[in-house]
RNA sequence: GGGCCGGUAGAUCAGCGGAAGAUCGCCCGCCUUGCACGCGGGAGGUCCGGGGUUCGAAUCCCCGCCGGUCCA
């Protein structure tokens, strides 16, 4: 993609490295050893550091961490705080997978300032697309590691440093390892991730690629590169990896997890394997390349016979150990994830951690140790917690979300286990041949996976094969799934190319936020808007909703009915007479209905502030909504809120309202507010700025948030939480009313309990022992019906019997029955028929429209009489329909007028029946 | 954000247009020194809610609520 000229650098030339090209893959490389061939990285050769590691001393993965940092900052960079690895600062991404990640798009585009620059972070970087391959490459890959990142961003009047430096800072950093020169080199490659680009050199030791030097120039659009103006040093420095290298141990695990190694070893089994095989085996672990379905087995041989080891021999005790492994990995990852404050969910992010947390519990259970995986998450955040103390501080939440979730997901695959059983032994008994679509119909729905499947049908004694291609099948499910668009407001955009020139509109809502009257200079009219020279509407934005209000001009006046941002310009939908270009118009906003809007706000905030502190710092802001007559606000959480939870949340918000606390806005340098009031800030989502405005109610709740708020907590006059729903597997959403809103839904809820007092006749403290009596009472009563419906039923066959004519042989009983009881009606027709002689009963009941029941005895059948025909001929005569079995038919239908005719009819029907037989 | 599946006795589910069922659990009795098993009997239901279609809906259609699951 690049030419050679690009990776030619000076740097080389002063250290006289020779351009070579590897004599197996065929890429360039950089290397001070003239009279290599090999580029040096596996699989082009083996492993050469397991056993014998190319540094003067071992470094522990702290030391290793240590060390990188210190020697760049000495280097003049700066030591950041690594981030989160979840970048709630930016939608496009759901985890941290690269250090540049903390910077990007803000401060790669130029629109932000680094915090500082140069500078040097160690990043925990999660990476879930490489979780097949945890284990089985002994720790080249995991789902979780460290990014040494050394960046220098190079703004176009500002240079920090370039090609020569990052590569020769790298030189320098592997030899102060005590690394020998010859054993590096630098290959030319090309990297490419987050909507940027550049040529990278990959730097190699002993077969591992320990780091990637980047020099980000391009902005990828369409496969086209664009130049950027500010080119950026992103270097990735494997930490895991330059620790594995330093003490040359069998995997990167025993390397970098040591000491937890240990305690781990305790709680879940390790297999031992043979050491001198394992060593031998390590070396070519690097041609285990997973990326294909199935290729496992043979990538593992391939592995065993380079170095002439019987894998077949080892091969359970292998897998063991890849197992033990990928279990620590997968932990770890889970910790960070969680002790961000995510809830496993069923979307976004959150479907990422249960995918995860599902994962590592099917691996331990393939362990037989599923009930270990609360004590090794513990064992991760006590470990970690020392040096991301996050971990620590979050534990209590993060083991309560993995008991809950792992209850949650035993019992998902014991229901699922339990209808696959059902369903299996319903096709065995049957011979049933057992689908592909079976497979993938069990894992769509119940996320039972095909082992489970086969497991349960061995038991049942089936041999079952898995499709192959499970999630390819269950891809092609939802294959007719519409992509979801991105809404985008045509009305506002559709003005875009008509507003060019204009300067942006001065925000005196910002300024004045308790002005409501102001005059300001018409700038442009367009269809249906207007745009000011300054505005005190508030436009729609970070959930708050916009400020209605009128304009007066020189002839008349027009509603403002919308406000919308359009880049930095207020647009203003109006109704009614619009105004000139260029005059000077009089804005005045709804005042009551923005102070409510207002109260509302500062309520989210409040409220926010008391979910976490009563359901836990995993509750964040997953979206709020800020109106004049209610809030709305959702928030992370694993249960249902308790009308307790619910009590408890509004008791905490009010007496924030009672301490009238102040609300204080300040517009902060972006680096600054994150270091001072922590992530949390970015509860409302992402803020594409470099300088952010920061809305804190004092020592209760700080956020980036560019709306309109009261001046202190008091001023919110009350909260009250008026419903709560699920909106998604584990977001509760808080409905609320602040201040004098919560009136109408207070008079309305007064006024029910009236209605109930009234209509129970009962005091309104009484009502809801009085309901439970009622209720009570009418389960009774209907019991009683029944009872009695039953005793009146044998009482009024006797009578029917009675006066029953004959047909034949047959008893007919034809009856219109008063009681349009289903019960009792079916009691009746019982008992009538109960008698030995044949008989037939007719019972017709309904007000309006006649309802008829047929029922007949045994004896009757033999005769050739069949209820349900009975009743259709019946009906049908009554103008309706009906039908049923032999004994037992029901109909109805038409009209009364018609009865008469249709019991004659029905009579000689009967009459020509039995003569004929 | 979207797709799919489900909601029937305390629990797990069957029934999928014509009389609400099974198993476990619960209660009573028999058997037993006692317990468990076994046997016999019994209690327990607004078939999630609301509309519609139909003579008739747990069952079919629409809306809502609740739960599950998969995908991005």
């Amino acid at each position: 993609m690049f030419g050679p000229e690009v990776y030619s650098i000076d740097f080389f030339r002063t250290v006289d490295f020779k351009r070579k090209t590897c004599s197996s893959c065929n890429a360039p490389f950089w290397t001070s050893d003239w009279s290599r061939e090999i580029c040096g990285e596996a699989p082009c050769e083996p492993y050469t550091f397991i056993e014998r590691p190319p540094a003067k001393s071992k470094y522990t993965i702290d030391q290793m961490r240590d060390s990188f940092l210190n020697f760049f900052n000495r280097l003049g960079h700066a030591v950041i705080d690594p981030y989160p690895v979840i970048p709630r600062w930016r939608r496009d991404l759901f985890l941290v997978s690269a250090s540049i990640v903390d910077f990007q798009p803000y401060v790669t585009s130029g629109l932000a300032e680094p915090p500082a620059n140069p500078l040097v972070i160690s990043q925990p970087c999660i990476r879930l697309v490489d979780i097949d391959k945890v284990g089985l490459t002994f720790g080249r890959h995991m789902t979780i590691f460290e990014m040494g990142g050394a960046h220098a961003f190079n703004f176009p009047d500002r240079k920090v440093y370039w090609k020569d430096e990052t590569v020769m800072y790298c030189h320098d950093f592997i030899r102060s390892l005590g690394v020998d020169e010859d054993l590096i080199t630098y290959k030319e490659s090309v990297w490419s991730g987050g909507g940027n680009a550049g040529p990278c050199f990959e730097v190699i030791v002993g077969g591992l690629e320990v780091a990637t030097l980047v020099f980000m120039s391009y902005r990828t659009s369409d496969n086209d590169l664009i130049e950027v103006p500010v080119k950026t040093v992103d270097t990735g420095y494997g930490i895991e990896r330059f620790t594995w290298l330093t003490q040359g141990t069998v995997s990167a695990f025993d390397a970098v997890y040591a000491g937890l190694i240990y305690d781990a070893e305790r709680l879940i089994e390790r297999p031992r394997i043979d050491q001198e095989l394992l060593r031998r085996y390590a070396r070519y672990s690097a041609w285990i390349k997973p990326d294909r379905a199935g290729s496992v087995g043979e990538a593992r041989r391939v592995a065993g016979r380079l170095a002439s080891i019987d894998v077949s021999e080892i091969e359970r005790q292998l897998r063991g150990l890849e197992q033990f492994y990928a279990a620590l990995d997968f932990s770890k990852a889970l910790s960070f994830i969680l002790a961000e404050g995510i809830v496993p969910s069923n979307i976004k992010v959150g479907y990422l951690a249960r995918l995860l947390l599902r994962r590592t519990y099917r691996l331990l259970s393939n362990m037989r140790s599923q009930d270990r995986l609360l004590d090794l998450i513990e064992l991760q955040l006590r470990w970690w917690g020392k040096k991301f103390p996050k971990l620590s501080e979050m534990r209590d939440e993060v083991m309560e979300i993995v008991d809950h979730e792992v209850k949650k997901f035993e019992a998902t695959v014991e229901k699922g286990r339990q209808a696959v059983e059902r369903e299996l032994s319903l096709m065995k008994k049957r011979g049933a041949q057992v689908s592909e679509e079976f497979f993938v119909r069990m894992y769509d729905e119940k996320g039972i996976t095909p082992d489970i499947v086969t497991e349960v049908a061995s038991r049942l004694g089936m041999n079952l094969a898995p499709p192959e291609n499970i999630y390819e099948l269950v891809a092609m499910r939802h294959s007719t799934e519409r992509e979801d668009q991105e809404e985008v407001d045509k009305r506002v955009l559709r003005f875009e190319p008509l507003t060019g020139g204009l300067p942006p509109t001065v925000k005196t809502y910002y300024q004045l936020p308790f002005l409501y009257r102001d005059n300001a200079k018409v700038l442009r009219v367009l269809d249906g808007a207007v745009i000011l020279d300054r505005t005190v509407f508030y436009p729609e934005g970070g959930g708050q909703v916009a400020d209605t209000g009128t304009i007066y001009h020189r002839n008349g006046r027009c509603r403002v009915t919308d406000v919308q941002l359009l880049n930095d310009l207020v647009v203003h939908f109006i109704d009614g007479e619009p105004p000139k270009e260029g005059e000077e118009v009089t804005c005045e906003v709804d005042a009551e209905r923005r102070l409510s809007i207002v109260r509302h706000h500062t309520a989210t905030h409040i409220l926010i502030g008391a979910c976490r502190r009563v359901l836990g710092r995993h509750a964040w802001q997953m979206g709020a909504r800020k109106e004049p007559e209610r809030g709305r606000l959702d928030v992370s959480h694993h249960k249902r809120l308790t009308i307790e939870d619910v009590r408890r949340i509004e008791e905490l918000a009010n007496s924030v309202i009672r301490q009238r606390v102040p609300v204080g806005i300040s517009w902060m340098k972006r680096s600054d507010a994150e270091s001072k009031f922590g992530f949390f800030i970015y509860q409302g989502g992402e803020v594409p700025l470099g300088t952010i405005r920061i809305v804190e109610v004092k020592g209760w709740d700080a956020e980036a948030c560019g709306g309109l708020h009261c001046e202190s907590s008091e001023d919110v006059g009350l909260i009250k939480i008026v419903h709560t729903e699920r909106i998604q597997d584990g977001v509760e959403r808080l409905i609320f009313t602040a201040g004098p809103a919560a009136l109408p839904y207070v008079q309305s809820s007064f006024a029910t309990v009236e209605y109930f007092a009234e209509a129970l006749s009962s005091p309104v403290e009484m009502v809801k022992d009085r309901l439970d009596d009622v209720l009570g009472e009418v389960r009774e009563l209907r019991k009683t019906i029944r009872r009695l419906a039953g005793s009146l039923a044998t009482l009024k066959a006797d009578n029917l019997i009675r006066s029953s004519t004959k047909i034949g042989h047959l008893n007919l009983v034809i009856s219109r029955e008063e009681i349009d009881e289903e019960d009792y009606l079916l009691s009746l027709a019982q008992a009538i028929v109960k008698r030995p002689e044949p008989t037939l009963a007719v019972l017709i009941s309904g007000e309006d429209v006649p309802n008829v029941i047929v029922v007949c005895n045994e004896g009757a059948n033999g005769m050739g009489v069949d209820a349900g025909k009975i009743v259709d001929r019946f009906s049908r005569s009554l103008g309706g329909r009906g039908g049923g079995k032999r004994d037992f038919g029901k109909g109805g239908g038409g009209s009364f007028n018609r009865l008469e005719p249709a019991i004659d009819d029905i009579r000689s029907f009967l009459g020509d029946l039995l003569s004929t037989t």
